[in-house]
DNA sequence: TCATCATTCAATAATTCAATTGAATGAATG
DNA sequence: CATTCATTCAATTGAATTATTGAATGATGA
């Protein structure tokens, strides 16, 4: 809770951001936002899965709610949180792409965890393309369904991030996935890979989204899928 | 500096892009990157700028360098630090969309700052779409001149934001500017716009981006500007 | 109503962070 | 070579955060 006081009210404003992204300065809390970005969590699984204890996640569940970045409603006994916009996604895909690119750190620890460097660096929207008409590729697109419709990528599959774990019998095997959502900047292209991966499931995400695509005029279709 | 103990790689990760987001957390940090969004700065221009200690703030600096957020150079006597990346500007932009949208207070002191809530809201493409046709506003387009020789919207003016101090005077008076850049992510409109009221000059930023305008299949223009 | 369960609050101790002060580099100029 | 100036370092103080503990809500169901 920053303090409010007689400063100049650009220094106020900017005050507010850093309360904000403070808030997003901690790693239990990043995880708990990974945890809401596929969907509504009650406080007790939010802290099994962090293993943190109950009392010391519903504070930082509370802080997160304080700063405006979570929301939270009762169902009977529990109550559930989830993220209040979009955009909380949008700022800590953005940190991630920072933390990628510049800290070495990083790239040392990814480079250990994931077989090969290859894995993990995002297909290029030139490459996908190139890709597109030999067939080995399954594009994967995590948008929701309206989105979806309004356009996407030729030959795409629509899953939606918070169904993809129970709708994996539809990804075809023996095929490299590769995932892409709204923007180089939206988050559920880094989650869907993750879910995949720790599935085994070999998986790249596309360097930017669906609007990029469009901006580089290259095919785009309109419609529902026809798998 | 987070700690890289034995812990799962996962977590460690997020530690580090927590440090970041800490990094950020500080609202003279926030001004610092600013600052820096124009160009290269020595430190103690910066520090005047901020009201505060030479000392100080070099050790602002050099935290933010130390978590890559900038980069140094020494140029006699001076140390001129620049931002790393575009990726920094896009992470505090994102905070910015984050802030405006779920801070009821920071809505509370912009209202109070700016002279109407309209002046700070964004326009929506839709709505510029319609009024291009009039013909009563001027499109600013903030991105490097590459960038814009290589697409742009109809009628734009291509000053990039480190010109725009001094190239005030190619503006048109008696008509609405509307800003943009390379998307909703990107803050050179923000500081475009920031610059113009400055100045007494009345200008709104679009709502989103090139690439956006684009994947609406809106016109678009190629090659130079012919003013 | 009472007991139960999930969540929240309050108080504490350990850690980390911010700004100040004064001294120490390190390049440029006479 | 010594001086000057911009920047950095080191040490201190005061403030803010984190995780823990145990008690207190507040809705549910017997």
């Amino acid at each position: 809770m920053p303090a409010l006081s007689s400063q100049p009210p650009k220094r106020q404003i900017l005050e507010h951001f850093a309360g904000i992204a403070r808030v997003l300065g901690h790693a239990h809390r990043l995880e708990i936002i990974e945890q809401l970005a596929q969907g509504e969590r009650a406080v007790e699984g939010i802290a099994t899965r962090l293993g943190q204890s109950v009392a010391n996640t519903s504070q930082h569940l509370q802080l997160m709610r304080r700063a405006g970045l979570l929301s939270a409603r009762r169902d009977g006994k529990r109550v559930l949180y989830r993220l209040a916009g979009t955009d909380v996604i949008d700022v800590v895909s953005a940190l991630r792409r920072l933390g990628e690119a510049h800290l070495a750190e990083v790239r040392a620890v990814m480079e250990g965890y994931f077989h090969s460097k290859d894995d993990m660096e995002p297909v290029r929207r030139d490459e996908l393309a190139a890709r597109l008409g030999a067939g080995d590729v399954t594009l994967l697109d995590l948008r929701p369904e309206d989105e979806f419709i309004a356009g996407h990528l030729p030959g795409a599959l629509n899953i939606p991030l918070d169904q993809l774990e129970v709708r994996l019998a539809e990804l075809p095997e023996n095929r490299e996935i590769v995932a892409y959502c709204r923007g180089p900047y939206c988050v559920l292209s880094f989650e869907a890979v993750a879910v995949l991966r720790a599935r085994g499931i070999g998986a790249r995400r596309l360097e930017d989204g669906f609007p990029e695509w469009c901006a580089a005029s290259l095919p785009v279709e309109h419609g529902m899928s026809t798998p």
